[in-house]
DNA sequence: CTCACAATGTGAATCTTTTCACACTTGAAA
DNA sequence: TTTCAAGTGTGAAAAGATTCACATTGTGAG
């Protein structure tokens, strides 16, 4: 049975907090606590944890360290090797972000068709053009991509890499990508995000 | 009873198809057409078209004119004046996309604190100094803002901007904002997108 | 040691969202 | 005309997600 999407968004949630509380030397939390830092309820961050592998004690809470140990465990604890397709500026703004902070995960490449963006490094991730991407991706392992390419170009690009292997995408492009079935994609489009916010900010 | 944001979010982008597929110089659509182009099923299309005004006839659908018209009358007509704040990489690039591609809203104003970003123009929008925000966010009536400011700083500028009369925040900073529960708040966190689509790419 | 407390774990209830399935409509073709 | 094919509109069923509420538990104060 699959996960369900909006659970696994969750606790990957609470393991980014609870890893920062780690490094602030927190050792233990209360559902409560972990609810004004995630934007969950207690209750439902109790049934979240409920099929990890740690509890928590009335008295303490939950051990902090346990339950990164059992979220890792949960959904995978590697660090995820991903690349980036389309080094413009969204695309050059992402990876600096995303090596710049993530716990979780790694931009290991990323690739283009200019040859001005292709064999430069950008946040300690090398570019190539993207006629290598089967050969890195296979080297690599790269499973998931994120696509910050024009519109014209997406569902192009996005066919090339599922048959190199890609198994997920993350899409910032406005556009509605037509995969086989058993590709994961992920729609972010800013746009409808801000008119989604504008929208409830009046009513 | 306040509407599903789910729904609202499927109707903003049934939308800007329309108006894509309006421009293109297309006049009818059926639910099965507008499927294929939004990623929601045709049923259930169908089933949130049914609270518009409109409505489909099942020899030519709908009539896409119309029904730009009636989910504009539903969600809302006017362009809707937003300002953005925070105008580092992230913030540069989400004015530069949304004031060359929104049909339906504009970014009027941005703020930032170093002086060498204030008094500037990003994509036909003027910069000014966030001490200005309250001022100007009540000449211009905005109600939304898109927040790109550093973690540390997050908290303190939204508390500022929604005493400044802002109804909704887009926030990009990743961290959980503790705002008056009538302040609609929509998190974007791009880190967490990735880990969840190498999630499902693995699962 | 015992009590009171504050929090967990969870079955059951509720609430929400999606899908199903089919009667009904429309227009074109025979 | 009448029939047929392909869509729409929608009540009802199903599936899914969240919240409730409370028995249970571990701890520290007295
Ligand atoms: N700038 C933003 O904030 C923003 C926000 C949301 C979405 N987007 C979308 O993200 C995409 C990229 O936006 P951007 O502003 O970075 O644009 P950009 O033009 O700066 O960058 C696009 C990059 O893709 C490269 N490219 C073009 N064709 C390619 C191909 N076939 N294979 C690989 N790379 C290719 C280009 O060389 C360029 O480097 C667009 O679809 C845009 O609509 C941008
Ligand atoms: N770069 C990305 O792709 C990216 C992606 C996701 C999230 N983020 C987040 O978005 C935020 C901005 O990222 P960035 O890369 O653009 O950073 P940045 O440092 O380039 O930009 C931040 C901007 O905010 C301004 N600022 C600082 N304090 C302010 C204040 N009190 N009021 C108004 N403006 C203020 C700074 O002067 C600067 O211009 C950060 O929280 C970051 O974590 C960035």
């Amino acid at each position: 049975m699959r996960r369900s999407e909006r659970k696994i968004e969750r606790i990957i949630n609470y393991r980014r907090v609870l890893i920062k509380l780690e490094r602030a030397g927190e050792t233990n939390i209360f559902s409560h606590q972990l609810s004004a830092l995630t934007n969950a309820t207690p209750a439902q961050i109790r049934r979240d944890l409920m099929e990890m592998d740690t509890s928590g004690s009335p008295a303490h809470g939950y051990v902090v360290k346990d339950l990164i140990k059992s979220i890792n465990n949960y959904i995978g604890a590697d660090k995820e090797q991903v690349a980036i397709i389309g080094l413009g500026n969204l695309g050059k703004a992402i990876t600096n972000y995303v090596n710049g902070s993530s716990e979780n995960l790694k931009i290991v490449a990323g690739f283009d068709i200019k040859s001005e963006k292709v064999n430069r490094v950008v946040a300690g991730c090398h570019s190539y053009h993207l006629q290598d991407f089967e050969k890195i991706a296979k080297e690599r392992g790269i499973k998931t991509v994120i696509l910050t390419v024009p519109v014209r170009v997406a569902q192009d690009v996005a066919e090339q890499v599922t048959k190199a292997g890609v198994r997920g995408i993350l899409n910032y492009a406005p556009v509605n990508l037509h995969l086989s079935d058993d590709i994961y994609v992920e729609n972010r489009d800013m746009i409808s995000a801000v008119e989604k916010v504008a929208y409830f900010s009046d009513h």
